[in-house]
DNA sequence: CATAATTCTTGACTCAGTCAAATAAAGGGG
DNA sequence: CCCCTTTATTTGACTGAGTCAAGAATTATG
């Protein structure tokens, strides 16, 4: 998978560019710097995807945009996520957070006292854990998520944690 | 485990009142009455939870409960999960589902068009997937939670599904 | 540059869950 | 059997996350 490193360098607009139309999408600067506000930070929630938006703009990046509506934030991340240049995940308790599709089958582990999400590889390979037959009855599976729940490094040893 | 057997039978008072006690926490109609309807349905929603403890206590079943308040509601299913003999899933895009904590590893398949959900018996054990090194880096894991995402067998055969 | 199609903003709204304080019920001791 | 302390429950206001709908702005094409 090429996405990765295409994305992963929020400066190449061109690539940005080519890589919405590719998947149909006409290119915004909302969109863009969007994709460049994933590209720097995994698990972004909306709100946070905002921030980091708004913040790259009003520093004059390659996708100025100093501003977009939360409706349009919703907009652009359901959009990207459709055609497959962002995926969500949504852990109990958390609101949904985002991160650029990879196209590796990793999964994430989740600490239970400061929220924080590592990315976990599929120790299986590329599409594991897919155990149609494991739902029995006609039940076809596309996808299998895993979550790790427990506590990080920092959390266990600190005790008192829980920012 | 004997925990499903004692409460599978919301009929007999005497096991509610000494499942409640044995953890430590008061016998009220309220927890009963929950109780006996996650022992009869699995996978509740709160609100449903909360309409069929009504509908139970109106037909004048051994948890007569005519009504709870939604924090009530709240509480008590907070209260049964904390001493274990609950435990709730969150799929993403629904609110919470409760179900009685039964001692086995299972998971869930959940379909993406109509939400049901399904359990799936893990495959790999009593307590599967704990990987604590595919974490990494100090990482502990306390629980692993898999969802198969996909489509059930009716909404695969009917098409136009979305009940 | 004009136009049609798509995208974005605005503001009201829903739904799930939480907080805090007053009220009621449970269960052990007299 | 009744009282008292502890524990549950209700009430009502509130927050946060996400959605809906309609009008305004932007994109990309001819």
């Amino acid at each position: 998978m090429t996405l990765y490193t295409q994305v992963a360098y929020p400066g190449r607009m061109a690539d940005l560019v080519a890589l919405l139309r590719d998947k149909g999408l006409r290119s915004t600067p909302h969109r863009r710097a969007v994709l460049s506000a994933l590209a720097q930070n995994p698990h972004l929630t909306v709100a946070q995807v905002g921030e980091e938006v708004t913040r790259a703009g009003s520093s004059g990046g390659p996708s100025a945009v100093t501003e977009l509506s939360r409706q349009g934030l919703y907009n652009v991340l359901e959009d990207l996520r459709r055609v497959g240049l962002v995926r969500s995940i949504e852990p109990a308790g958390s609101p949904a957070l985002f991160e650029l599709q990879h196209g590796d089958n990793h999964h994430h582990a989740v600490c239970r006292s400061c929220g924080s999400v590592r990315d976990v590889p599929c120790a299986v390979g590329d599409t594991p854990c897919l155990e149609p037959s494991a739902a029995g009855d006609g039940f076809v599976v596309d996808e299998a998520e895993v979550v790790w729940w427990g506590l990080c490094a920092g959390c266990r040893d600190g005790g008192r944690a829980d920012a």
